[in-house]
DNA sequence: AACGCATATTGACAGGCTTCAATATATGCT
DNA sequence: AGCATATATTGAAGCCTGTCAATATGCGTT
């Protein structure tokens, strides 16, 4: 009458469901989803690309630093990662650095996570 | 005429930059979100979170467990920190575990993440 | 050339996360 | 009670990440 009796009915009852039940999601796609959650999922990532997004333009590092309780090259390590992903890049002039998002990467990657989330809802 | 000779021009010429760039996220809410984003970004959890989200219903513990490259225990461990988060929840039926998604939970989740996601484009 | 400043890189350390074997707990069956 | 199965917990090992001091690199100035 109820799951468990059906489940007991079963030719070998050790299983309580069935065996089909695989992710929707591939292991590689979910290794580059989540790679690209954690890269987000980093609160100094986070006060950076919100300090690029406040300002239009550019940004220097100096400023960079000023806004995170971070020393200097870990903003650097940081910026790196952001780089490398694709989602920030930089102009150097003269001795200054002026970093800036990339909003077509930054659109990009807000699709996908939301394309992912609206998944399990 | 260009922005390096403005700045040369300045008192104390050692900033290239404004000094009132904050973020305008808290330390706090940066790290908040982000602890949940490090929670989503996890390829076992992803796949956990897709079998759930596929069966409407429950699914027990041992269809998880098929549905990923993982031994039990880490298995069982995935489903705590998702539980403890508040995103996933279980019943007990006789010796099996049934988990389930807590969809208003992703969906709030899925608001903040959007939320601020917005803010950067 | 020599110096100062801005930024990047290197190397090392600390702490946390992931994983699993082993064990514990709980439930059902005989 | 005794045994088997399902799930949770513990404890330990390895790996990865974040951080910083120290150093390197590059540019501008004198």
């Amino acid at each position: 009458m109820n799951s468990v009796i059906e489940i007991e009915e079963r030719a070998f009852g050790s299983r309580c469901c069935g065996d089909d039940t695989h992710a929707r999601i591939s292991a590689e796609a979910a290794q580059e989803l989540s790679d690209e959650l954690q890269l987000l999922g980093h609160p100094i990532r986070m006060q950076l690309l919100d300090v690029l997004a406040r300002h239009a333009g550019q940004v220097c590092v100096c400023d960079l630093e000023a806004a995170v309780p971070v020393k200097q090259p870990t903003v650097s390590h940081h910026l790196r990662l952001l780089r490398h992903a694709g989602l920030i890049d930089c102009e150097r002039h003269g001795q200054w650095a002026y970093y800036f998002l990339k909003r077509d990467a930054l659109a990009a990657l807000r699709a996908r996570v939301a394309g992912w989330m609206d998944t399990l809802g």
